[in-house]
DNA sequence: CCGTTACTGGAACGAGCGGTCTAAATATGC
DNA sequence: GCATATTTAGACCGCTCGTTCCAGTAACGG
């Protein structure tokens, strides 16, 4: 925060860790576990810093939760934004097969049960901080936008209006998936979900 | 749950209080503030109990979590599913737009800040224990098959499948809309969804 | 009225929490 | 090489947590 970032030749003794990933170990944790759920001597460990260390240079763990979802956000979110929105090709109704087979690759394939940070953090984060707050309601905007315009491509002759609406449908229903995916649902359930959204979309988009 | 619920005649000194009330303010701080936000202490505060007396009478923090849940699920989610289902005249169309009304009336009318209990806990109530696990899945199967009734009356001719695909989608996205609006999203956000949800199952059954 | 039984209040416990602080270690600029 | 600036390790703080325990008290059956 203070002069972890600057590259400016520091008189003191340097440090030695480097703070890109002791943040990104940070999310990791927060990610996983969300905010309760992770002690500071947890982050120690990971991290391999001490506590002073620590605060000395990422503040107090709110800030540090702060600065750990601002990475996803910018990192991911904001990546997946532009995925939804870039017109490469890919049919804009099967990109929206693939966010919503995102909960079940998790939980089936590659066994990660961290789920979505931002849905984590809207479901037990908000309210601490108006940062987290703040980067919670940029997120999901940016990701409303990425998929009126993923909508936009599908259905160029739809009122502006109508594409949003299912955008909204789809953003809701996707972090509805996120978190019904906690209780390890079959994959026919998250399957059945995923395959109706998409109809859904395309019904809405096509009346 | 060893005596408190019996009432066979006691040889020794009554309770004082009502077991009923305490798992209704138990339940009710729970519901607002979820597990890790209540305290023991805060528990002793709103029933006027000491903590001998609650540990006697109802275990521990967890069989405590247990025991409000359970009421929740009898009296509001099975309450609801039964709602649901019960064909009372009313369209079931606008049935599903009274359901989806819920968060926009509580955040912008009774000020309930609450949500819904089930979908709070599914979102940070998991994996503690299997009994709350048990509940979280028994009270969205019970919703499922409200919803699969209720669209089988408006649709009487569609398949078993498409109406759970149906039912499935409503009720992520209710589970979306719920997590959502801890955010405190616009009211025109959430009317948005609403109705979009309500064109999204017609259209779904109406193929 | 007495013995039994259960409830009650509150002190106490150990553990873990987030956060602070001091003293030692270490690399820099001059 | 010396003064300076910064990081480091870890002891330490006060607090809150969930839980246990015990002495005191109150109401029943006989």
């Amino acid at each position: 925060m203070t002069n972890a970032t600057q590259n400016k030749a520091k008189r003191g003794r340097p440090a030695l860790f480097d703070p890109e990933k002791v943040i990104e170990t940070v999310a990791d944790l927060f990610w996983a576990r969300g905010f309760d759920g992770v002690s500071v001597s947890d982050i120690t460990s990971a991290t391999g810093l001490s506590k002073s260390s620590l605060y000395n240079s990422f503040g107090d763990k709110d800030s540090l939760f702060v600065q750990a979802l601002s990475r996803y956000h910018r990192d991911t979110v904001e990546a997946g934004a532009a995925w939804l929105a870039a017109d490469d090709g890919t049919d804009p109704m099967e990109k929206l097969d693939q966010l919503f087979s995102g909960p079940a690759n998790d939980l089936y394939g590659q066994q990660d049960s961290r789920g979505c940070f931002l849905c984590n953090t809207s479901a037990d984060g908000l309210g601490r901080s108006p940062d987290v707050d703040t980067l919670v309601g940029d997120g999901f905007a940016a990701l409303e936008a990425g998929l009126v315009t993923l909508f936009g491509r599908y259905a160029p002759n739809v009122s502006q209006d109508t594409l949003q609406g299912a955008a909204r449908l789809a953003l809701t229903t996707y972090v509805g998936l996120r978190i019904r995916s906690r209780a390890k649902p079959s994959r026919a359930e998250l399957d059945s979900v995923r395959i109706t959204t998409v109809r859904a979309v395309q019904a809405l988009l096509t009346s």
